[in-house]
DNA sequence: CTGAAAGCGCTTACAG
DNA sequence: CTGAAAGCGCTTACAG
């Protein structure tokens, strides 16, 4: 029924060795050759069986993607980062949204996709040290993206969660905020990127010559939009003062903002506000959300490489860690006070 | 290297075959021999090859979505809700985000994924119904996400546009608005949804006794917040007088809701909104956001299940055209006038 | 540079 | 119910 490689040898008057190195391109080949098979493939409409590639070659070049859910606007931009990326080095991506709680995230770790991908991104929440064991003990080539640390013994991307927020946070000093709410800290957290991002708000404040105030550091229960606007309407009953809010996320800070409009609160001029993660709608808001942009197409691009490496080199390579770099877009919700069309200024 | 069905079949001492069987889970094989047989399996940790599976079976178990991108809330929610369904049968999914635009749309027919699934399920915004010919040509089998008809030649599923848009136009006549705004109109526009709601609004508003009012329906360029946002700026400053907004979809409702509020008119008491597509953070808005539910689960569901009958069936088969059901939540920016917590009433 | 042949792991007629 | 064997389409030593 489909045309096989035995079809375009017979056409071309080739061995079939002959054609697949002309469809693997190797080198090797006088042109004329390779053009009288080429001309074979196209005039046969001839396409490789992946299947039978793959069964030959113990590779599927398809890579998984673990996230929790798809319609979270975070992972959704993470996945079409990951997904660009991929497809640049001639990967599919399949993704699975695990959804919450730890027992689905462990629990994907054994699922059946597994053992249709060459390797896994795997972003998971609930992870801890004492998981190490545990990832490396899945035989399909790994990459975890997040911020506990394994000790070296898992190959790991991790974004620049303290030095973001400490540049965040510098940025509200420099434009003369002084009391600046830290939103979305975790107590006795799981997520590690709460922690890091309070100690780069923290690490700011004091090299700035000021006192860490616990009661500017806020909790919220989920980093969504809902937690943001919840924890702020609490705040302002309170009758809490300051003049700027660094939010561990954007749609923390979106969900403050509408909160603060709401009550009347002008932003920037009474309150500036930086978020974290740099979403996509973040230029849309009114007013448009400064924010860390964590450069999600370099973790994507982190995260395919050192698959693809641990896919070609094997479980006895060493782990690798890498951390990106973050840049600070400021723009209109903590930007300077004057009526003009938002921009997009870049900052490392 | 990896435990193959052999391997079963020697540790437990039958044939091949009777693995196999024992794997496809064949019916008439004996309790005994199944055990014997599974706890072979499980002492070896055995797996089935995927890819020497599909080779042998001309299937890969995969099934692509083509969609323009996955950072647009509709289509992240609506990839999600295909994944869950395709789990449910066995499929795992590609997603192929391929960018706006007719040519990337075409281009995406012929794109090398194709060649690794089974089947595609295909949301393109710039078909029209002179593509049919060219869709029918595309040798996989294929199920269109779309509001063009194809006069019956290509699988689809369509959903509620008219009755959905004429429900929630009702829905605002029946709280006592009469100078509803349809938003998001689109002029001699490709997009054919947006000409099936602008007729769902129109057969409300006639249907209601009252004469169809052009200068009450709009233009939006794009069906994001900033479009929304545009047009309603622009709206305010030419003073319309107007008591209620339909737009054409959620997040064209929320910027131009946005809008409203900065410009301090209360919504619902001074005017009421209702959105299209009951995206997940409708229900988060302030004030939360009626909308027409297009029960994305429901079109996954279709979608899946006739891609299925297709693939199973072949190009023989009279092609399906379903039209998914829809709900109208009813939440705060349309609903009674009073002070009290979100919640979500559905009516049909 | 090229050809004939083996084999990746599975399923499925076919024969018993 | 079960076994031996063919073959899905490809890649790759091996021999020339």
């Amino acid at each position: 029924m489909s045309v096989t490689i035995r079809d375009v040898a017979r056409v071309s008057g080739f061995s079939i060795k002959t054609v697949s190195n002309v469809i693997n391109g190797h080198p090797q080949l006088r042109p004329e050759t390779r053009q009288r098979v080429q001309d074979a493939i196209d005039q046969l409409g001839y396409r490789p069986n992946l299947s039978a590639r793959n069964l030959r070659s113990g590779r599927s070049g398809v890579i998984g993607l673990i996230i929790p859910d798809l319609t979270t606007a975070y992972f959704a931009e993470l996945a079409d980062a990951v997904m660009r990326k991929a497809a640049a080095k001639g990967l599919a991506v399949l993704i699975e949204p695990i959804g919450s709680g730890r027992d689905n995230e462990l629990a994907a770790l054994s699922g059946k996709h597994r053992h249709m991908v060459d390797g896994i991104i795997y972003n998971a929440l609930t992870l801890n040290a004492g998981d190490a064991e545990l990832l490396r003990s899945v035989d399909t080539p790994l990459v975890v993206l997040g911020d506990t640390s394994f000790n070296g013994r898992v190959d790991r991307i991790t974004m620049a969660n303290t030095a973001g927020a400490r540049a965040a946070t510098e940025h509200l000093l420099a434009v003369g905020r002084r009391r600046i709410l830290a939103l979305g800290a975790h107590e006795g957290e799981i997520i590690a990127a709460a922690e890091l991002r309070l100690a780069g708000y923290r690490q700011a404040v004091e090299a700035a010559g000021l006192t860490f105030d616990p009661d500017l550091v806020h909790y919220a229960d989920s980093w969504h939009r809902r937690g943001g606007a919840a924890v702020m309407a609490k705040l302002l009953d309170d009758g809490l003062k300051f003049d700027a809010v660094f939010a561990f996320n954007d749609t923390l800070a979106l969900g403050a903002m509408r909160v603060l409009q709401e009550a009347g609160v002008r932003i920037p001029e009474d309150v500036a506000i930086v978020g974290f993660d740099d979403l996509d709608e973040t230029r849309y808001s009114l007013p448009a959300l400064s924010t860390v942009n964590p450069r999600r197409d370099e973790i994507a691009e982190a995260a395919v490489d050192t698959l693809l490496r641990r896919i070609e080199g094997g479980s006895e390579l060493e782990a690798h860690e890498i951390e990106t770099g973050f840049s600070l877009e400021i723009r209109q919700s903590s930007g300077p006070v004057l009526t003009g069309a938002a921009g997009a200024n870049t900052a490392a």
